[in-house]
DNA sequence: CAGTGGTCTAGACCACTGA
DNA sequence: CAGTGGTCTAGACCACTGA
């Protein structure tokens, strides 16, 4: 039996593939011009649109740069981003195979403080929802979320329960497209969240502030309190 | 003045952004079935492979799932992984417009330890490269950096002056492409490096540990010790 | 079987660059 | 001006899916 095609990848991946090689075997050093895409279409005996595609997704990549009417240029390898992965807790710990569960300490409408208010778009004193959650593995706490939602965005938000949900879950299904910024940083727990997740007072902590935007407007803020010897935050970087 | 094509950007980006538009409405909600090539073909006119473009990006942003046979779907926005930056020291420093320096407390060779022997590809016992630098910020120590470096990949490592250049600058170009694996984790520093940081014994510290590898041979592994007070990391997460 | 997406082709027109 | 990349077209063949 004869298996066609079986290691062959498609024509445009191999022209990207082998010019990746090459650029990891330093043939041409960041910044050197590459081959244009009429000489890979004489080299590789396939139309410009295939060689174009594979020049294209290296571009996404952030090894080659293109520029029009010049050519295409081996770039800095280190400008490509990294990706790190943010997950869902509560996936992320039922993957392990472990046990997810939450405590629910506050779950309640106040008045937004003003710089709160601002950056959720709102004035201040304008009633939003607050809930403080800490989410455990195994009976181990593992996150103290201290989250602010906008009630416009979410009206119904206090009615959910929250140990058989996440908000993280909710409010995806209230608000499905989004953009976040976050910062992660390195601080001690306040006297609250310390005693919340059952650790010393100085304890580092990981902490991950994120909010949350869908077409322009804030949904929610969440300050995510990790301790520092039960969690951290892996990714890589791969051109 | 006519400007042709002002605000007109190329077909296969408006196909991309119609879709985006109508998902981030909710038009489709995850795992709904969306139009197929040839509903697209006859809705915008062009032809398949400018809405397969626009659909292969959306695909590799990953708003939508495809399955040859089936269809395209709808998918899961938060399976979006983010971008995370993670800069050399030196230009984001450079950038802010500030003074960057460095004070080298070691630089020699040492016989590794069986733990970074292994994850350095080595035997136990080999002699690898040892650096211990400080970075400051307009002379506020923002970033400790403990180093070993495998002798086969920089075997001028030690002759460099780390207060003129940065390793990661060095190693650039020394092995041009690589790939990284990094932890990101809150810690406390240890008593050396809370000295050479000047801060105080127990302050959270943002530690980056970063195994870099080129063409599967491990070149370096960096323990980048931040001062929690003085540092964090941001992104954006973007579909 | 009809419908889907995956990919390629051989041509085309264009904007842009630098000599 | 010749050379570059950016994009589109109208067709093609294929593998795969589910009825």
């Amino acid at each position: 039996m004869v298996f066609p095609d079986r290691g062959a990848s498609a024509p445009y991946a191999q022209v990207k593939q082998h010019l990746k090689d090459q650029l990891s075997r330093g043939l041409w050093p960041p910044g050197t011009l590459m081959p244009s895409e009429a000489q890979l279409v004489a080299q590789f005996g396939v139309s410009r649109m295939t060689v174009n595609r594979g020049l294209r997704e290296l571009q996404a990549e952030g090894l080659v740069d293109r520029v029009q009417g010049v050519g295409t240029f081996a770039a800095q390898p280190w400008r490509a981003t990294s990706t790190l992965t943010i997950r869902d807790l509560h996936s992320e710990i039922v993957e392990r195979g472990h046990r997810h569960n939450a405590k629910v300490y506050l779950a309640r409408e106040e008045p937004a403080p003003a710089t709160l208010a601002q950056r959720l778009g709102l004035a201040a004193g304008t009633a939003v929802f607050h809930t403080l959650i800490v989410h455990f593995e195994n009976d181990v706490a593992l996150q103290c979320e201290d989250r602010y939602v906008n009630p416009a965005c979410a009206p119904g938000y206090l009615q959910v329960d929250f140990t058989q949900t996440t908000p993280t879950q909710y409010l995806l299904e209230v608000a499905p497209h989004w953009e976040a910024q976050y910062s992660i940083e390195a601080s001690a727990a306040t006297a609250r969240e310390a005693r919340l997740l059952a650790i010393e007072r100085h304890e580092p902590c990981l902490v991950v502030v994120r909010r949350t935007v869908s077409r322009g407007v804030p949904i929610t803020i969440a300050r995510l309190v990790h301790p520092g010897s039960r969690y951290n935050l892996q990714g890589e970087l791969r051109p």
